[in-house]
DNA sequence: GTTATTTTACTAACTGGTTAGTTAATAATG
DNA sequence: CATTATTAACTAACCAGTTAGTAAAATAAC
């Protein structure tokens, strides 16, 4: 961990410090919210002192910025990939959930900051943070929107108002994650097992393909083909959340 | 403000001092979470000097644990005067997640609290809050699949996981309201209106109907027939998050 | 029914630990 | 040697929780 320090050019090092910190501030943020997090506790985490921090960032709530800007890049480059413009508009949005469901369980960390961030808005703090809704969420969810018109158009999906769909279907995945911990603790089987992410995400797409399509028969042949196509991806490729040896 | 002094017995007004030290809590909590609620802030709200609050409770936690279970006690008291078992399973659940919906954005801050206590327990979090989870989660979730099996087994609804329709019916609504910040950012057009929540609670439900009964048009009837029969409640009923005057 | 005693409800002022942020000095690099 | 990266040590503010006290209500005593 301490290693790696005769490596490259002075600046090159620096970077790396610096998404070091990054990393550590996305982690210690999305655990415990901006006024829960530790400045200390960043610094230990990216295993530098506390005052680098000020030197790369003006202040906790600038990192706490940075932060949420770093993973809602990584989630925009994400959610980009997703879309496959050769199938039909229903396949792509049954395609999108798809993504959306995984990308939620592998990168917890972005999630839990939004949420955060979600309440923080609702209390009308100023924000800064309309920037990345302009640069990730509206390309991404007038795109969809686009495509729902489409497909309803097309007779493909059933008329239906667009952003309703939208928040039938990606609002089931968020609720699913939201509420794991309480289901967690309703039904002493947890949610968060890979067992029962497999299953959620297969029976989530299904029931996707039975509620949006005209043809319910065409639906269920949708939401198999994407399901076919698209493998759970390993869990654990953000180890964010781990359980910290205290 | 600083009447009703002279009234009552020691005892009641010391009820009323705590309750209202509780309902100081439940808002100050609501806004910015346990680690950024002050204890000053809550006793300023309430009125009262900040040792009270140390007086009635043990400490901030424990105030925060109280402040939850006030809202959990309210929201099972409004979900449980829903149902109507009079009625079909579908027209009962397409009743439920109405009654849902009025419920989110009538006890914003049950919803808020919610929202922040997943993240508590995401992090492990002891909790104390299983007792909550039991008493208010459990009975309510555990009717509604019920009912949901019901309706499948009947042909009335369509044959789906239930927990998935119970993802999906409620989440849809959850998403809206925290979604509702990012949304208002990407359209300018404010979601918590009260003419952009009557839209949505109508269409909300339409798209339900559409979405898990077997006939479509039975669906789009029972829920003309719910939403005719519930009108939206008046909205401010509890003014929590009304902006201070600072 | 008045007086003395205890209990309850409440506050002003303090304390000590915590934590965001600073400063001044020191390595490393080019 | 001048610039850049990094740290140890410090400070000022903040804030959860305490203490020591008071006024009034409830209760007991006479």
């Amino acid at each position: 961990m301490a290693l790696s320090t005769q490596t490259r050019t002075q600046s090159e090092r620096a970077d790396h410090t610096r998404s070091r910190i990054l990393d550590a501030a996305v982690r210690e943020f999305s655990e415990n919210g901006l006024a829960g997090a530790r400045t200390e506790q960043i610094a230990e985490i990216a295993g530098v002192n506390k005052a680098l921090l000020y030197y790369y960032f003006k202040s906790k709530e600038a990192l706490y910025r940075a932060a949420l800007e770093t993973v809602a890049q990584r989630v925009l480059e994400m959610s980009l990939s997703a879309l496959t413009p050769d199938h039909s508009p229903g396949e792509q949005i049954v395609q999108f959930a798809l993504n959306h469901f995984d990308r939620i369980h592998s990168q917890r960390a972005f999630q839990s900051l939004m949420q955060q961030e979600m309440v923080r808005l609702h209390r009308g703090e100023e924000n800064s943070f309309s920037s990345i809704v302009e640069k990730v969420f509206r390309p991404m969810m007038f795109r969809i929107r686009d495509l729902l018109t489409e497909g309803m158009r097309d007779g493909e999906l059933v008329q239906a108002d667009e952003w309703q769909v939208m928040y039938a279907a990606l609002g089931a995945n968020v609720f699913y994650f939201l509420s794991a911990p309480v289901v967690g603790i309703m039904s002493d089987a947890n949610p968060l097992t890979r067992e029962a992410m497999e299953f959620r995400r297969k029976v989530s797409i299904e029931f996707l393909g039975a509620s949006i399509f005209v043809d319910r028969k065409h639906g269920a042949e949708v939401a198999a083909r994407v399901l076919a196509c698209t493998p759970m991806p390993e869990s654990g490729e953000f180890k964010m959340f781990e359980r910290k040896a205290k």
